[in-house]
DNA sequence: GTGAAAGCGCTAACAT
DNA sequence: ATGTTAGCGCTTTCAC
């Protein structure tokens, strides 16, 4: 039925080596006429590789696997969508693995990926296990993206938090304030360590005293921004602007401001983090950090094809800025506002992207 | 280096076809003995099967295709999720290759899933071509889900859109409205005009009469819906409740009617469609139903193993309900809403299913 | 530069 | 019920 090397080489008159040679390898030596005939008579005749029998033969499948906790999560989509690009361009498929932020499951995921020929994996997000022994044992190329938790590790890519969150503090300065509270995310996330630290530089930077009751605990979400909100709002000396550590928070913030009667962003200032996409949807809409996800994905992916390529390697941590996107909530009017943010995928792409070994 | 069924052979003294038939057809005639000794050593010596070399030699790779428009559109995901939570548990592993709505992009998504050993592929959303040659000459099974144009073909999923908007006009009817005004979709799109019949058909069965200046064309889009609902709020007599052929059409009627000095729901009520995930943190929160994206990966994968397994098969189309989900915008109060509408997956998964061949 | 041939790990006839 | 064996389509030595 379908049509192989065998078929070619019949009408070629070549052996089926030399038409392999061509189809599979575009730089071994053929002659140049042999080559032409080969990839002509090919194309007419629709030739598709099997890539089982390759695959078996070579133990290289094209493929590669990515484990993730939930293609619903909010950042997983634009992650993958960076992943596949980056494979599409270099003639990669991706298997996609959902773990449940569950290590047994995750253990599952990883056997199938193994047994499933697959050249490489990648880990979104949440990665119980940094050391799998049949993992290990396979030496499969790796990386991790977005790690949240655990000690930062070789071949890995994460957002550079640190310079977004100081990016945000920044700008809220340079809109004239210098009571900036912080809503923070859980203790144990990296994301909210990293951008708390943001913070804390920034202010330093500009000589602006750190104040202990401007920095609110949170959980991530509205109602955690909400009710740190309103404990600022209670403080004899309330902020004039919040940095909340994600977009969700700052909007909670944004209610329980104007549930006090006030405006956002007349009485106060809010911006929040991530760029997620409801943000460009509320009112006042909200002026946030870009989490580069999307690049943060093919970032990933490029090392990673480069390990198979070249035979697995130690990288080192990779950070990955987003930029400033200045809308409402933070009343820095009309001037600055972005002039593309309602095409994500182009928002995404628009991203600065530093790769900076160390800081 | 791993382990293969020869080295189980050797270690059990079996031969090697009987321990592929063990490890391979759990229902082939196998000693009781003897299956169990084999299960126990392939287990102690970590076998893991060569795909590939199964693939190669059996033509199935227990791999489907999944070709989406984009893995970022709204309603990907979720309906990924469903596809791949009822892979998982037949064991089989999704690719997803991304079209970018551009009828080249899928045929060589196509081109690349066939010479890639897939066992069938899904169309999520759109899909051009539902001729393609090559596809057809492959003769693998493939689904449809939620096309959304074109005529209505078999092998398709969809969500019961007639069902869905006859629900939201029946609560508003139920709340004591009768002026329920309409925002449509773009007309070519299936979803705008079955929702649009649903809206007629549940009038007429109450005996309400379809006034034409109640119905508003719209574009998906929030600024369609501000749009829609300030026409619908300059006429004579305005309608006192609005329906809106999708929750970010209903978020800019709440939008122009805050604009307009009055309140949602006290002065005017809103429900909206789809359950997109922005409905459950804006202000009002926006009563809406749900369009069961994640049911409908599920369903369409469930036929779709189904043909694999029995031959490929035309089946009917099948529609998929989803239900209503009572918040803020409509006025009904506390007392209806839903109990667990924080967890989008567990929404989901609560989702009315109904398979019903006609209606 | 090209061809012959071995064999990747597995399944499925066929044989016993 | 179990074993023997051919061969899936391809890549890759090893010859020439």
């Amino acid at each position: 039925m379908s049509v192989k090397l065998e078929d070619i080489a019949r009408e070629t008159g070549f052996s089926i080596a030399t038409v392999s040679r061509v189809l599979a390898h575009s730089d071994y030596p053929v002659n140049q006429s042999v080559r032409e005939e080969v990839l002509r008579v090919a194309h007419t005749m629709g030739y598709k590789p099997n890539l089982a029998a390759r695959s078996l033969r070579s133990n290289r499948t094209n493929t590669i696997g990515i484990i993730v906790d939930d293609v619903m999560s909010p950042f997983v989509p634009p992650m993958v969508r960076g992943i596949h690009d980056c494979l599409h361009e270099n003639d990669f498929l991706g298997v996609i693995v959902n773990s449940d932020w569950d290590p047994d499951q995750e253990q599952d995921a990883i056997n199938t990926l193994i047994s499933r020929p697959v050249d490489g994996i990648i880990f979104v997000e949440y990665s119980h296990l940094v050391h799998s022994e049949i993992l290990e044992e396979s030496n499969k190329p790796r990386m991790f993206v977005h790690r949240i938790f655990g000690s930062p590790i070789s071949n890995s890519v994460v957002p550079d938090d640190h310079y977004g969150a100081a990016l945000a503090v920044r700008h809220l300065i340079s809109l004239g304030h210098s009571r900036i509270a912080y809503i923070n995310g859980p203790e144990n996330w990296h994301n909210s360590r990293t951008r708390y630290l943001g913070y804390k530089d920034e202010l330093e930077s500009h000589n602006i005293a750190l104040h202990a009751d401007l920095v609110q605990p949170g959980d991530w979400e509205l109602e955690g921004g909400y009710q740190a909100t309103r404990n600022l709002l209670g403080l004899d000396e309330p902020p004039s602007a919040i940095f909340a550590a994600n977009d969700l928070m700052a909007l909670g913030a944004v209610y329980a401001i104007q549930d006090a009667g006030l405006d956002v962003p007349k009485d106060m200032a809010v911006v929040g983090y991530d760029n997620r996409n409801f943000t460009r949807i509320v009112r006042p809409k909200i002026t946030t950090v870009v989490m580069p996800v999307y690049e943060m994905g093919r970032v990933a992916t490029e090392s990673l094809l480069e390990q198979i390529a070249d035979g697995r390697q130690e990288t080192e941590e990779i950070k990955v800025r987003g930029e400033l996107i200045i809308r409402d909530t933070c009343g820095a009017g009309e001037v600055y506002k972005a002039r593309d943010e309602l095409n994500p995928k182009t928002a995404y792409r628009r991203v600065l992207l530093n790769k900076q070994p160390e800081e």
